[in-house]
DNA sequence: GAATTTGTACTGACCGGTCAGTTTAAACGG
DNA sequence: CCGTTTAAACTGACCGGTCAGTACAAATTC
C-alpha cells in the first residue's frame, strides 16, 4: 500500500469517524464524507467496497489504536491504574469514536455485531489480564467475577468518559480520572 | 384519549421499540415500524406528527415508566440496592430500550439531545438522593463525589445490563444482580 | 325509529426527494 | 506507465410524508 493511499485512507478515517460519531453511521452519507475529507465521491469506493465496508475498517482502525495503547501502558507499568488511566485518555482523545462504539456495540443483530464482538473481546482480554493479576493476589472481593467484572469495567469506563464529555466538560479530565481511580483502587484493595 | 387511540399508540409503541432498539431510529422505516404494529402506515401519520416525533414521545414514555418504577421502588425500600435491582429489572424486562438509550443518549448535536438531557436528569437525580443519603451518613468513601457517581453508576447499570443480555446470556438475572450488589455494597460500606 | 349528519380513527396508493453506488473520460504522480 | 484520484453526470431503489377516501359509531333530525 502506498503512502499516497495510506494517507488518502487516513483522511477517510477522520472525516468518517467526526460525521458518524456524531450523528451515527445510518445517516451520514457518503458525498458528506468525501466532502468533509477534501476528497473525491470515486475515490472512497476506489478504496473501499462499501458504506459499510469503510465504517467497518473504521472500526477495526480504532480498536487497534486502543488496544495497541493499552498494550504498550501495560509494558509500562503493569498496573490496572495503568490501564484505566491509558484507556481513559484514548476516549478523551477519541470521542467520536467512543459515540460511534457504543451506539453499535450492543445491538443485536447489526451488521457489524460479529465484527464487534471480536474486537470488543481484544479490549476485554486484555483488562482481564489485569484483573486476574489481582484476583491471584486475593485482592479482589470474593464474590466478583474476573469475567463480568473486567467487562463491567471496559463498559463503564466508555460511558463515563463519554458522559463526562457530553454532560460534565467542565470537569478538567484529571479529576474524572481520579473518580474513577478511587473507585478502582477501592475495588484493588479491597479486603 | 379514547381508549382505541391508546391501543393504537401501544401498539406502535411495542413495534417501535423492538425494531429502533435493535436497528437503530435511522435506519428503520416507518413502513416497517407500521407492518410491525399491524397498523397502516397512514395511522403512524395520524397519531404522530412525524417519525422523529414518534422516536420522541417513545423516550419519554419509557423514561416515565422507569422513573414511576424507581419511585415506586424507593418507597417500598428506602436504599441503594432496592434502586440498583429495580433498575437492572427494567433493563431485564425493556432491553430493546436500553440499546435505544444507550445509542442516542451521548449523540452530541442529535436530534433529541434536548429532550434526552432532561429525561437523563429525571433518572440521574432519582440515583442521586439515594447517593445523598449514603453521604451524608458518611458512608461514601472520600474523593467521590455525589453528582459524578450518581451519572455513573445510571451509566454502569445500563452497559452492564447491556453486555449481559448480548454477551453473557448464559448467566442469570440474580447472578448479575448479586455481581452488582457486592460493587454498590461496597461502595456503601466503605470506611 | 329510520334517515342523515358529524367526528374520529384508519387506510394504502402515490409523489417527490434522497442517497448508495456506477460510469466514464480525463488528469495526476511517483 | 500504472496505480490513484478527480469531476460530474446518471441510475434506480428506497423512504418520509401526503391525501382522498373508507369505516363506523354516536349524535341529530324529522
Amino acid at each position: 500500500m502506498s503512502a499516497r493511499t495510506t494517507a488518502t485512507k487516513q483522511k477517510l478515517f477522520d472525516a468518517a469517524l467526526k460525521l458518524v460519531g456524531e450523528r451515527g453511521a445510518a445517516s451520514v452519507t457518503v458525498d458528506e464524507i468525501a466532502a468533509e475529507a477534501g476528497v473525491a465521491k470515486g475515490t472512497i469506493y476506489y478504496n473501499f467496497a462499501s458504506k459499510d465496508a469503510l465504517v467497518e475498517a473504521l472500526l477495526r482502525h480504532g480498536v487497534e489504536i486502543l488496544a495497541g495503547r493499552l498494550r504498550s501502558a501495560e509494558e509500562a507499568e503493569n498496573s490496572l491504574e495503568a490501564l484505566v488511566d491509558e484507556m481513559l485518555g484514548f476516549w478523551a482523545e477519541y470521542p467520536a469514536f467512543g459515540q460511534l462504539l457504543v451506539s453499535e456495540l450492543w445491538r443485536t443483530p447489526g451488521q457489524w455485531h460479529g465484527t464487534l464482538s471480536l474486537l470488543r473481546d481484544d479490549i476485554v482480554s486484555i483488562v482481564r489480564g489485569q484483573m486476574k493479576r489481582l484476583s491471584d493476589a486475593g485482592r479482589l472481593p470474593e464474590g466478583v467475577e474476573v469475567g463480568t467484572a473486567s467487562a463491567a469495567l471496559f463498559g463503564t469506563l466508555l460511558v463515563i468518559a463519554l458522559d463526562w464529555q457530553v454532560f460534565q466538560p467542565e470537569r478538567s479530565r484529571a479529576q474524572v480520572r481520579d473518580s474513577v481511580m478511587h473507585l478502582v483502587r477501592g475495588l484493588g484493595q479491597a479486603r
